[in-house]
DNA sequence: GCGACAG
DNA sequence: ATCTTGTCGC
């Protein structure tokens, strides 16, 4: 819960020492709720002209990946952009979307990178030390780290590599679509990690849990 | 030094 | 992220 309520103040550097630190609590190995009952999918948008940000947090069963419970939070934004320090900028609506939920998710599913991040704290590791909760990051575009390109079919994968370590998975969801980059964010394994998400597929390229929270997140109405 | 850079 | 309709390709 470490740094996360307190104003930005522009001191980059100790930003990232910060992230060094949180990353080292991190739980890289499975330790969730087994059978898994629910799950929980979250987003971050921006409105009038970025100057109010708003998440939805969004709670469904495990098994028929239908959302029971949804949520969307607003608060002035924050910070500015800064590649590498997103979970500054979006952490804080994201926790007060989780606290509207009915009950909190058994895994939570954002969307950004887990520990695919230099320091290794994406904001999907970043919210799972914050919260305690197990969680996966799940990215459309690469942050850092180096891959080949995956096969042509749903499942397939490459390593997502940085400073000689894996740091996540460039998984194929879906036939004819860009790769998603997947990865850890906190109490899940990276071998689980890509097989949660194909698990939650349902026809489109990102999993259920995303795929709602961001339609949730960037529709027009209910603003 | 130069280029890249989640959302 | 956001401004935004139709359009090309599978």
């Amino acid at each position: 819960m470490s740094a996360l309520l307190e104003p930005w103040d522009g001191d980059i550097a100790k930003a990232r020492r910060l992230q060094a630190q949180l990353a080292m609590q991190l739980v890289l190995e499975d330790d969730f709720p087994t059978p898994l009952r629910s799950l929980g999918g979250f987003d971050a948008g921006f409105e009038a002209e970025g100057t109010v940000t708003h998440a939805a947090a969004l709670l469904m069963d495990a098994d028929t990946l239908q959302p029971t419970a949804q949520r969307i939070a607003r608060l002035p934004t924050c910070m500015p952009y800064i590649p590498g320090l997103l979970s500054f900028r979006e952490l804080p609506a994201l926790l007060a979307a989780l606290a509207g939920l009915p009950q909190p998710p058994q895994l939570a599913f954002i969307d950004g990178h887990g520990i695919a991040h230099p320091r290794r704290l994406g904001i999907a590791a970043h919210f799972g030390i914050a919260t305690g909760l197990a969680s996966i990051g799940v990215a459309k575009k690469p942050l850092c780290g180096s891959f080949d390109p995956p096969g042509p079919e749903p499942g397939d994968r490459t390593r997502l590599m940085h400073r000689g370590a894996q740091i996540g998975w460039v998984l194929r969801s879906k036939r004819r679509c860009n790769p998603l980059f997947v990865s850890p964010g906190h109490r899940v394994s990276m071998a689980s990690a890509a097989e949660l998400v194909m698990r939650c597929l349902a026809g489109y390229r990102l999993p259920e849990p995303t795929r709602l929270a961001d339609r949730l997140a960037s529709q027009r109405d209910g603003r």
